[in-house]
DNA sequence: CGGCCTTTGAAGACT
DNA sequence: AGTCTTCAAAGGCCG
């Protein structure tokens, strides 16, 4: 959990961890990057500012006191942890009205015990929005339905999944009106607002951030995240969410991207497909990260590949200074308290059975620990030696990938290493990785070849890279978790700045005050925007 | 069409 | 307790 919950922030206010986990040969590659890292931090650093401002409004307080209408009914001793987050916390993610053309309720401190802050308190966390736009909209761009006055499809019945408490939520439309007068006067600030629209880019969902307004039928079809709900895309309680998927799990956003978004269809289709909902984990800080940086880096490098993508968002990632990351770090604790208040039987190894049901039956609990081996000796049978570079773009980096072999290029199995490790112990060559937003992963590079080396519309145009600039390659995700007990990785890592895990995310916590319940839970969501999804199974 | 790639973080299983 | 594994998003690529 992200040491935000106390300590008034002296563990944010450092600024020695930025270097720490730097590579060597990295000076240049962060003089190229900081330009740009830097950029968007003078720009948040804006709009923190004048978000405190604005949050000043009357107008947010009286959103906010709409909203606490509900009975508590969580443990204290939730609660008491809570405060002690939001007396930090609250103020700072949600609050930042910088994005304009959005619409964005705050998060209305369902979460937070201070949820009744007076009118006076710079914490004032509902902010109705549809101007204004919250600075980690684009991390929740399903958030769009969420503007959805008064939802006439709520089902009365919004106990389908199993175990998932349902509280009814009476008064939920109260969450969704939203003011009108709250609205239009919270003056666009700058920020991300800063950041372009990218009308010409692949659907992902990010670009209409920064264009909606009032969610309208064309701006549901606009918004292509899984909130917006296609035919199974309900969340169980009713409300669209977009932790209800498709079973598919990708037809949500080719559902979406495709504008084919009608309400009406969602009901409709709903009632003919009563499925065992599929819940997907929530999202973790630097997916919510991704989520939202991806169109930018998408359209500043021209990159359409995720993987180096991903990369590239890898490094921003740990550019970010603490502040900024503390900022997905409480959006994505507050996801994840949020998916423990609507499925509270949910647990991450119910996923485990991927493409299986979602529910974790016996016969999952079996298949798992099959899956599960399989993997592992499929893992030992390409990497006998998990602690040692395996793949040639990590033993010859970028700047050798003649000496790449045929799989590695193909982004296949390394057969080198199958082949007896013949590859040449690694140099400062295979530090190669993304040294810029504009560099590609070698592992890529490929993808490259036939594109452009150096996009224009990245700033600034990268050489190709070369061994001073480049910092090691991140292990690939199944050999992380040795890399971890490598002190320089650790470093690497920050791990100083990983907040630890919260252990009790899975207890119940008191998100408000006063609602506790289906209903805050779910406007609450429906105010954050929180990005639970549903894989509803088919049938 | 399914799986891979790639990233970090969270959670659960395992040792 | 520490380690390991899996999944979350994304979309192009490959067999």
């Amino acid at each position: 959990m992200p040491q935000l919950s106390s300590g008034g922030g002296d563990d944010l206010g450092a600024n020695d961890e930025m270097i720490s986990f730097k590579d060597e040969g990295e000076q240049e590659e962060k003089i190229q990057e900081n330009a740009f890292t830097e950029r968007d931090l003078a720009d948040l650093k804006s709009s923190l500012v004048n978000e405190s401002e604005i949050n000043q409004s009357p107008n947010a307080a009286a959103v906010r006191r709409g909203q606490q209408s509900e009975e508590r009914g969580f443990p204290d001793k939730h609660r008491d942890h809570l405060e002690g987050v939001s007396k930090q916390q609250d103020g700072g993610l949600y609050k930042s009205p910088a994005y304009s053309g959005y619409p964005f309720l705050m998060l209305p401190d369902p979460y937070l015990p201070n949820s009744s802050v007076s009118p006076s308190s710079n914490k004032v966390s509902v902010v109705q929005q549809s101007h204004g736009m919250h600075p980690l909209t684009s991390l929740l761009p399903y958030s769009n339905d969420h503007f959805s006055p008064s939802p006439p499809h709520l089902p009365t019945d919004m106990s389908q999944k199993t175990g998932v408490h349902r509280h009814q939520s009476q008064d939920l439309s109260g969450y969704y009106s939203l003011p009108p007068g709250g609205v239009g006067q919270i003056t666009p600030s700058m920020s991300w607002q800063s950041q372009p629209v990218y009308p010409g880019l692949s659907p992902c969902g990010f670009r209409q951030s920064y264009s909606a307004n009032l969610p309208s039928a064309s701006s549901y079809s606009r918004f292509p995240h899984s909130l917006m709900l296609g035919p199974s895309g309900m969340h169980p309680t009713g409300i669209p969410h977009p932790a209800i998927v498709p079973p598919t799990g990708k037809q949500e956003h080719d559902q979406y991207d495709r504008g084919m978004y009608v309400k009406p269809q969602v009901e409709t289709k709903r009632e003919k497909e009563p499925k065992k909902p599929v819940i997907k984990k929530p999202l973790n800080a630097f997916m919510l990260y991704m989520k939202e940086m991806r169109a930018k880096v998408i359209a500043e490098c021209t990159l359409k590949e995720s993987a180096a993508i991903n990369q590239i968002l890898g490094r921003r990632w740990h550019a970010l200074t603490r502040e900024e990351q503390a900022k997905y770090y409480e959006l994505a604790r507050k996801e994840r308290q949020l998916h423990m208040q609507l499925y509270p039987t949910w647990s991450a190894r119910d996923n485990y059975e991927a493409g299986l049901s979602g529910v974790a039956g016996e016969k999952n609990k079996a298949d798992w620990g099959k899956r599960k081996r399989r993997k592992r000796e499929k893992q030992q049978d390409s990497n006998t030696d998990p602690g040692s570079p395996k793949k040639c773009r990590a033993r010859f980096g970028l700047n050798q990938q003649t000496d790449w072999c045929g799989p590695c290029r193909r982004k296949k199995k390394c057969i080198r290493y199958l082949q007896g490790g013949g590859c040449p112990s690694p140099t400062s060559s295979d530090l190669s990785a993304i040294d810029s937003p504009c560099s590609p992963s070698p592992a890529r590079h490929r993808l490259f070849q036939h594109q452009r080396p150096h996009s224009p519309g990245c700033s600034p145009p990268q050489p190709p890279a070369s061994p001073l600039t480049l910092i090691p390659l991140s292990p690939p995700a199944h050999t992380r978790s040795h890399t971890r007990l490598n002190p320089e990785q650790a470093v690497a890592r920050r791990t100083d700045l990983r907040h630890p895990p919260a252990k009790h995310t899975h207890t119940h916590v008191e998100l408000s005050g006063k609602q506790t319940h289906g209903s805050a839970v779910l406007s609450a969501a429906k105010a954050a925007g929180l990005s639970l999804k549903v894989l509803t199974e088919t049938q």
